[in-house]
DNA sequence: CAATACATTAAACGCATGTTCAGGCTGCTG
DNA sequence: CAGCAGCCTGAACATGCGTTTAATGTATTG
């Protein structure tokens, strides 16, 4: 336990830290013999280490979903649309961290559901008081929109980022901005005017779809 | 030749069927000796037939991207939306193609890009008609729009079917159902009525960044 | 019927992978 | 100093991969 205490310049955390990098750089087929150069090592001590490579991802599931918490508790404690803009400029000091939570999200696994259901909370919380505050609408389902909101923007995230870098090593700082620059106009003029003036479609699919099967994720449906 | 003219039964093109199948199913990842024991012949045969895998890859490439073409000229040709339901109904009839392409999709690749582009031509012009028909409001950078509807749309079906089937065997039918009853809904919302009431954001965007890339669509924002 | 070309297979090759093993090195403890 | 325990390495092992090779069967053709 002397060398948990110690902090994290442990050879173990090195080899971990440099796992996270080279998932996020290369995917999870990384070989451990990579890995081990990568840390300046051998590829027995990493598997002497972390007892397999299936363990080594684990644990560096784990450490990834710390650093995500811990982060969004500071977000959460400040909350403000300056410490925001701030992370997002500090993005790239976490540029691992997110080139491993998107390959995640490309593979599945445990840590890529639990991060979208993250994201999700966020999401619904913060149109929440969006619409508290009157600048976002209500909706007949705030948790679906919440989850649609979410899917969306992390899938166009993944596609972009899979379509525009095939290349073994994406710079996410850039696919981030390359992003922005595509589909920020977009968005925002999709979510602002109405994309479509025919309310047919949705009236259509309400009397359909919400008469007969009413999902069961009660928290309401939203009203005015 | 005469292989070739006898039309598709021939080992080639049930090997090729079965790689398409089995690339769907398991991933690019999948073993040649998988691939051919689902051909029901042996290893050697398969690359006797294609040269190496890669090239069986290509293969199937091209060939999904005929079907997609085809189905995609059938579409257009009859143009109705009844058609375009009745092609929905029969969405499992294309499921490995789905499946291939899917898994195109998350790997990237030539493919995957070209059918993005497909998509992406086919949204523009659908939302054309659309706003013509004045169903569809006008966009300050319609081909941008369709690009972001396209990228949302495809980037949330993948992300669900990596999150929601991590087995290795995706019923794509099913998924493609289990998306439209969580996204449905809020989607048509979204679209239908302004999930941003504020214009500020929009505004303070298209001042900051339009400034300098100036739109070229132009019909107005047509919004009352 | 003999000859030729093709379809097909079983076995093996070379390679990269994850993992194991026996031992060497270092630092602490009696 | 002797000994022990941990970190660490280089080499080896087992396995699965894509691919090659030699040989077998099987038609078609002269």
């Amino acid at each position: 336990m002397s060398s948990a205490s110690r902090g994290d310049l442990t050879t173990r955390a090195r080899i971990r830290d440099g796992a996270v990098e080279c998932f996020a750089r290369e995917g999870f087929s990384v070989s451990v013999r990579t890995i081990a150069e990568h840390a300046g090592v051998s590829p027995g001590l990493v598997i002497h280490h972390f007892g397999s490579k299936a363990r080594l991802r684990e644990e560096c599931d784990t450490h990834v979903r710390g650093v995500i918490t811990e982060v969004k508790t500071q977000t959460v404690e400040e909350a403000s649309g300056a410490f925001m803009l701030q992370q997002m400029a500090e993005i790239e000091q976490y540029g691992p961290v997110l080139g491993y939570v998107l390959r995640s999200l490309q593979s599945g696994g445990v840590l890529a559901a639990d991060f979208f259901e993250l994201m999700v909370e966020d999401v619904e919380r913060f149109m929440a008081v969006g619409v508290e505050a009157g600048t976002v609408a209500s909706s007949r389902d705030p948790a679906a929109r919440a989850r649609y909101l979410t899917s969306s923007a992390l899938g166009s995230l993944m596609l972009h980022t899979t379509l525009h870098h095939t290349g073994a090593e994406p710079d996410f700082g850039q696919v981030m901005q390359e992003w922005i620059e595509a589909y920020m106009l977009p968005a925002l003029e999709s979510y602002t005017e109405p994309v479509l003036l025919d309310r047919t479609l949705l009236d259509t699919y309400v009397a359909h779809a919400g008469g007969g099967a009413g999902d069961e994720g009660g928290t309401g449906t939203g009203d005015d």
